[in-house]
This record gives C-alpha cells, structure tokens and sequence, in this order.
DNA sequence: GGAATATATGTAGTTAGCTACATATATTTG
DNA sequence: CAAATATATGTAGCTAACTACATATATTCC
C-alpha cells in the first residue's frame, strides 16, 4: 500500500527527478574532467564531439544532429568560439548559412579528451548498469514517446 | 563498433538526455492538468502532495523531504502562497520556524487531483515500463550514487 | 522574374532547479 | 550566563536548456 504510493508519488515528480539526477550527473562531470586539468564543461560535448566527427556543419543541421532547438546551439557556439575551440566561415553558395568547424585548438583538446571519456564512460557504466539499465530506459521511454506522446497517451485515460 | 560509439556518446551526453526528457516529461504534463481544467503546475507537486499528506511542516523539513535545497522550497512556496494554496505561521515554540499548510482552497484543489494524479500514473507507466523501466532505473542510479559518487568512481580509474 | 513561401540565423526573455552569502534565533558549553 | 556554535529562513545571482519573435536570404510557382 505505502509502496504503491511511494510509486505513484515518484511518477508523479518524475520530471523533477530526471533533472535533479541530470543536474548531479553534470556537476561531477566537470568535476572529472577539473581533475584531469581540462578546461571543459559537459554542455560542451554534444557539439564539439559533432564537430569533431563531422568536421563541418551549419548550426541547423548542427542542432538537429544533436536533438537541439537552434538557440540553445548558437548559444554554446558563441562560448566555444571566445574559448577560440571553434571557427565559422560563410558558406559560399548558401549564403544564410554558417559553417562551423573546430579550430586546431579545438582538434587538439578532443584528441587529448579520448583517455577522460574512457573514465567517464567507465564510471557512467558502472553507476547506471543497474538491473534497470539508465541508458537503455531513456532509449526506450525516448522511443515510446516518438511513437505516441504523454499528452496522448493520457487523453486516451481522459476520454474513457 | 558503431553500436558503440553510440554507447559512449549516449554516455557523456547523459545528462543532456535527461535533463530534455525531464523538459519533455513536463511540459506534457502542464499540458494534462489543463486538459482536466486545472491551473496547476507539475513543479508543485512534491510540496503540495507533502503538505497534504503530512499537514504542517516548516521550510528545511519541506526541504529535506522532497530532498530540495531550502532556497528552491522558499520560491515555490512564494509562488503557493500567491496563489492562496498555502498559508504560513510562525511557529510559537521555536519562532525561527516558518510552519506551511495547505489552505481551504490548496486542500479542495488536492482532493479534485487524484483522478488526474490517476491518469498521470497510467500514461507515465505506460511510457515508463519498458524493459528497462525508467523509475527503478532511476531509483537504481540514485542508490549507486548514494553509496559513492560518480566523481570517486571516476577516480578510481583515473588513479590506475 | 517578381510575389509568396520556406529556410537559416539571431536575439530576448523564461524556467526550475542550484550555490553562496546574510541574518535572526536557539542551543550548547566553558 | 555569556560566548561560540548550530539551525532556520531569506535573498541574489547562476545555469542550460527552452519558446517566441525578428530578419535575411533562397526557393518555388504563377
């Protein structure tokens, strides 16, 4: 009984919890990479590991390979940019567009980020490999609401 | 190979990803008290059903057992209080405490929740419980950090 | 080929937590 | 019992994402 309503509670506040977890998560993150002597923060990761694979991108196409809306993107890119890690150029047929890339500064900090990834890949492994992977639940909750939304899912409740 | 580099990728952008599902989470579900015609916000929830469930509670109780920092209670219940869902006294015994309950209103509005609490539950189970379900992982990853951090764990391995 | 539409980028302001600091009152202890 | 310490509350300002709106350039279509 009590345990039914510790569960309904917790369903109820699931959104704080995912973001209080986040916000734990990242804090140690710098902290990781603080104790490597690296100047980076976690934020920074989707872009500048995009970049890095992909060598050139606008900011859209950016923003959709990372999942973000485009302010949150050209935000990060004008940090990154003062940290002198990346460049922009126009491009040259698409005149809208904004390309950007990693500057060597940029290149080199990644390739040196390989062995604290391995850290923290290790100890992301180690805390959310739990019978209930962390991971995978976000893939599959992800998943789920691709293929219909909370909204809608509780409309179907509602109309009953 | 590529499995992987989506692994490690996933992993270092974990607290991205759970911080945009949280976002996600909420913001559907702002969208469900409305469709039940209830102004009422999910950031409220841990303090109000706390309130209703346990009556009277000063701020740093309140705190620890949502497991807020007092400063983000104290601006919730500002906004609360606005709203004439809860009311405050001075506690007699010991006037350094601020005592918080549920107003006439804040109980009335409480008691017409639970059939939306109800269908709350449903769509967020339906979402959540996948193979792996996302509140025990949760529960899982909090009890991981609980017995030692993400940051110590990592030094073990930075050490080696 | 010009008007209507679509796309790319950018700016401003919001949100929901947090930490650091300040102050008032209680409690403990020499 | 007064000084030192601990606890309760409060304020200010930060963070990392977001939406809504504005503007510039491309593309489409009559």
């Amino acid at each position: 009984m009590e345990q039914n309503e510790i569960d309904a509670s917790g369903l109820l506040a699931i959104s704080t919890r995912l973001q209080r977890l986040s916000d734990r998560i990242r804090k140690d993150g710098l902290l990781i990479y603080k104790a490597f002597g690296i100047d980076f923060q976690p934020k920074w990761f989707p872009v500048l590991y995009t970049l890095y694979k992909k060598s050139t991108m606008n900011v859209v196409s950016l923003s959709d390979e990372i999942g973000y809306a485009h302010p949150s993107t050209i935000s990060l890119l004008k940090e990154l940019e003062k940290e002198k890690l990346i460049r922009s150029k126009k491009d040259k047929v698409d005149t809208r567009k904004r390309l950007v890339e990693l500057t060597e500064k940029g290149t080199a900090l990644l390739s040196t980020m390989e062995p604290v990834w391995d850290v923290i890949i290790k100890a992301t492994a180690e805390i959310t490999n739990t019978e209930n992977n962390l991971m995978k639940a976000i893939n599959e909750v992800e998943a789920s609401l691709k293929e219909k939304s909370f909204l809608q899912r509780a409309e179907v409740y509602i109309k009953k």
